[in-house]
DNA sequence: GACCGTTGCCAACGCTTGTTGGCAAACACT
DNA sequence: AGTGTTTGCCAACAAGCGTTGGCAACGGTC
């Protein structure tokens, strides 16, 4: 490992990057990418559309620098095995409510190849790994994190972007009774034939 | 009913009414509605673009007439219900791959309000109408159908959108043999406690 | 107190977008 | 043959976009 890189030292204009950064992410996440426009963000974070191009370069630096995104899984090998699917829709039900940068994304993925290079980067990466942990066949591994990521995703675009009035109407806990299943066996149940 | 409506007499230009309508759901479908701009289609249609405005009003106009859709659900209630999960992947699989007019809404529906309603009616109508010929809990009808939007939405958006690996290398009977098992949990199994 | 990098705004550029109005050719009908 | 409608293209518009360069005010440093 290298020496801790330098703090980069605190600029007088963390405020404002800040604040720009969070617009983005709001704009981004209610309209999709095309749609949110540097002008309108700017607005939002009350400053010159010139400074967004002088803090992130483009309007993809900042999408990059906006769409940044950890999933934070828990650890998976100490959650009870029979537990993994319940875990998993709970943990990213709390995700996605609690920070609109995975709908920002999400929405974002659709039309732009970029989110969707790092939507795949996200849920191949990040979910794949998780799903390695416990030592089910290897071969299967990715097949298995791509379904659930297929349930999750499909969860989260009928609740958050298309907003279907059964998805939106019921609440997380209901959604955990009915998802959790098939997660689990996603996860963990044999092969078809 | 009332007598059949009146042909709508063929006009000289329904052939580049088609052509249009074909490029449109071509572009809406590879690039979303923001960026399948008039110009390309009408580009790939070979004809100007002021004809596109003629004959479909506006942008939105020709979006609402190329996003026409019907599921074309088959009768369920002729349908084993034990084969029910595997019988409704494989037609949405099939329905999806051999007409682009399902990406294209999909695509849309994350940043246009309007293919989202459009999107919205689609499966609140049409799959909440399938779900509801058998007899189950009608208090439970639409939310099984959500559920099952979610799957097959899910499903589409990783595989034809974003396009993660292991979802695109699987075949579609592979898929289906995952699937089906949710699909018919949420159609037919017993509400969580 | 003079210097220099930082922060911010303003005005503008070049480009693309959806959309419009007018005009020429092709056609249909009597 | 003559008339009216349909089909198509061209040129242009106004608006909005991402992006740029210059210039004033501010802040810390010697």
């Amino acid at each position: 490992m290298a020496p801790s890189a330098q703090p980069t030292q605190a600029r007088r204009s963390d405020a404002t990057r800040a604040a720009i950064l969070r617009a983005a992410r709001e704009r981004f996440a209610a309209d999709g990418y095309e749609r949110a426009t540097i002008r309108a963000i700017a607005a939002d974070a009350q400053i010159d559309p010139s400074m967004v191009m002088r803090y992130y370069g483009s309007k993809e630096g900042l999408f990059a620098a906006a769409a940044e995104f950890d999933l934070r899984l828990p650890d998976l090998t100490s959650v009870p095995p029979a537990h993994l699917g319940a875990v998993l829709v709970r943990h990213f039900l709390a995700r996605w409510e609690g920070d609109e940068t995975l709908v920002a994304l999400l929405r974002a993925a659709s039309t732009n190849p970029g989110a969707a290079e790092r939507m795949r980067g996200i849920f191949a990466d990040q979910l794949t790994a998780a799903v390695a942990t416990f030592g089910t066949d290897p071969a299967l591994t990715a097949r298995r994190a791509g379904l659930v990521a297929s349930q999750i995703l499909g969860l989260a675009f009928t609740r958050y972007i298309v907003r279907l009035p059964p998805m939106v109407d019921t609440t997380a806990e209901e959604l955990v009774a009915w998802v959790a299943p098939t997660l689990q066996r996603y996860l963990t149940g044999t092969p078809p034939s």
